[in-house]
DNA sequence: CACTTGACCTGTCCGC
DNA sequence: TGCGGACAGGTCAAGT
């Protein structure tokens, strides 16, 4: 679920919450979540202050005074929430989507010198949180293989074309799905931008004339920059870093929309399994390109 | 190398 | 009401 935008949004939130805040000390749960033992990480990070938060596809990166860097990965159920210090005892803010915290799902806690705090919960453990030198980030494997970010200036038509055409004979929705080819996709705004570019998401890569290629890109940066705008999509778990709802999903032609009328011809929005997973489409609008 | 599938988890929903 | 199974979907290892 946390896809580019989403992660985009708590980026945002974070670098407002927490910037130039101190740690004074860490508690963890599910040491599978972490690259680190707790003790290590107690002793890397306190006392360091946040200097920035960043984002490099879906991983949250939160830059330390320390030259260590905390890498955040939210996979599909995973949340960063900050809570003040006036959240401090029995309550919490009204309009948050979850409450009183931690909670079953919290595992991790990052404590500041100002008694506000920030949880990482993840009901599915897929998540992680990795701790690196600062300076050792330019080489890490992590981020070096992946594709690049569809929102900079970087991202051309012609290095979407090549990217895509790697994976010549497979489904265009797996193609988008993979994070070498471009990175921040994920389920949600690949099937909004194949339906906004007429494209069905089983059509192969090599089948695709060019212009439609090029029509889709389009659509990719169009669909992610509406949902920033929209503070991401909350299906079922996804919060910002206050703990609130984004709204993209208000504006969705076809994900979770399955039954409903298409916006364009007003026949039912299908549910079809591709590359693996739930795939929603409207069968006259989105052409299937094949030989 | 290109490409596909299943595993990792837990909570929820659907049919019987 | 309870219970089994399918499903949710990001990434990677293991498969063809």
């Amino acid at each position: 679920m946390p896809e580019l935008p989403e992660v985009e949004t708590v980026v945002r939130g974070l670098n407002r919450l927490i910037v130039d805040k101190t740690i004074t000390s860490v508690d963890c749960s599910n040491q599978k979540s972490f690259s680190v033992s707790k003790t290590e990480l107690n002793q890397l990070v306190i006392n360091a202050s946040v200097n920035s938060v960043v984002r490099r596809a879906k991983i949250i990166i939160i830059h330390l005074s320390s030259g260590y860097s905390l890498l955040v990965h939210l996979k599909m159920t995973g949340q960063l929430v900050f809570r003040g210090s006036e959240d401090w005892g029995a309550g919490h803010p009204s309009d948050s989507l979850i409450g009183e915290l931690p909670d079953k799902s919290t595992r991790l806690i990052i404590y500041f010198s100002d008694f506000s705090k920030l949880y990482f919960n993840d009901q599915r453990k897929f998540g992680w949180v990795k701790l690196f030198k600062t300076s050792e980030l330019a080489t890490l494997n992590t981020i070096t293989k992946l594709g690049p970010e569809p929102l900079e200036p970087k991202f051309t038509d012609k290095l979407f074309i090549k990217n895509v055409s790697r994976r010549s004979k497979s489904n265009i929705k797996a193609v988008l799905l993979d994070q070498t080819v471009l990175s921040g996709i994920g389920n949600i705004y690949a099937d909004e931008a194949l339906f906004n570019a007429g494209i069905h998401p089983e059509s192969k890569v090599g089948d695709i004339p060019i212009e439609k290629l090029k029509q889709l890109k389009k659509e990719i940066v169009k669909v992610l920059q509406l949902s920033i705008e929209q503070g991401g999509s909350t299906n079922k778990n996804y919060v910002n870093a206050e703990g609130k709802r984004g709204s993209y999903l208000d504006f969705a032609n076809v994900y979770a929309r399955t039954g409903l009328g298409c916006n364009i011809c007003s026949r039912p929005i299908v549910k079809i399994r591709t590359a693996g997973r739930g795939t929603h489409i409207c069968t006259n609008c989105q052409k299937r390109y094949s030989r």
